[in-house]
DNA sequence: CTTACCATGTAAGGCGTTACATGATTCA
DNA sequence: TGAATCATGTAACGCCTTACATGGTAAG
């Protein structure tokens, strides 16, 4: 019943679109789909290197660039293999708030250290709201380009929707705070 | 720099207001804080022994019960050691939303295995919801009884916030996907 | 010429889950 | 009397992060 690791299905999700090296998923992964998945070098090296064993993508050295890449594609079966996993239900979707977690034992520590919880937690939230904002944009542009970018901008606009109503709360839970 | 452990702190947060046996915290983990914090048995009572260890909790036997009970009581040095905490600022707030992975990867399911995913989201956070309205509710109507329930209202709001925004948002992705 | 970025990988170890093991009590 | 819940714990193992280790290239 081993919880499938999901490492697999993001990286050949990223490879179903284009071919990449281990080093630009991880750009992807602090970009694209950072406000939702994560994932270090350590994790997403030794993933591709099993997934080439078990045939779900094939490497290939790039010498052209003068550095010494090694370009990542998804196989049929890798494709086979996303494709399953996108049909059956969704296991779980976990949030980690360690700001909630000191807002709710708020009391111990009082009004004014969360107060400064909430303001941090607003200040980054402002920082990602507008950059989704950007990105969503760019996405609106060019949202025939390419059979993806729809399904980009959905997950972009369910970010900048939470974001927005975080930014709501914040101000709410100031407010509360400071009263009686 | 090893990433502290938030596990301490969680236990020592619930027992800061009153003492409690392992199952009753890991009962308050899947109730109160289940939406932005999740523990398994397998954690928290080996947690429990090595924070006895370090004197950040006593243990006393309740013999009464019939039951054979632990029940841990937070010490000085472990409300000294959940304060530090608390003013320290929040080292990361994290999301790892299956659900948007697999909506970002929506192009190679198709429309209708995405549409499905959304659905099975909303029925989800539909139910959630209902629950954090009544939890808002009793916590509104006993306010006064305790300084801490501010700090949980606070929290409760934060969901009803957010999950109300995932609500408007399954509306608007469902019709975004059905569009051409 | 040196800083930032590109690029790949390994090793150790932390953290936490799942599954296993056990048994008492309450309630229908 | 059997199911659900209360109650505690361990063992194995999976997953991922941090830190380490190395070196090339682009740009200022």
């Amino acid at each position: 019943m081993a919880s499938e690791k999901k490492m697999d299905c993001v990286i050949l999700g990223l490879l179903s679109h284009e071919s990449l090296t281990g080093y630009e998923i991880k750009k992807r992964m602090d970009t694209s789909l950072n406000y939702f998945w994560g994932a270090s070098f350590g994790s997403i090296y030794p993933t591709l290197s099993s997934m080439l064993d078990n045939g779900l993508v094939t490497k290939s050295d790039d010498t052209d660039s003068g550095r010494n890449k090694q370009i990542y594609s998804i196989t049929q079966k890798g494709r086979e293999y996303l494709l399953d996993w996108l049909k059956r239900p969704v296991e779980k979707d976990i949030m980690r708030y360690e700001t909630l977690m000191k807002i709710f034992f708020g009391n111990e520590g009082g009004e004014e250290i969360t107060a400064q919880h909430i303001n941090a937690f607003k200040t980054k939230i402002q920082r990602e709201l507008s950059k989704l904002f950007c990105i969503e944009k760019i996405l609106q542009d060019c949202l025939n380009d390419d059979s993806t970018h729809k399904y980009y901008l959905l997950t972009v606009q369910f970010g900048i929707k939470t974001y927005s109503a975080y930014l709501e709360w914040c101000d709410d839970a100031l407010k509360t705070l400071s009263e009686k």
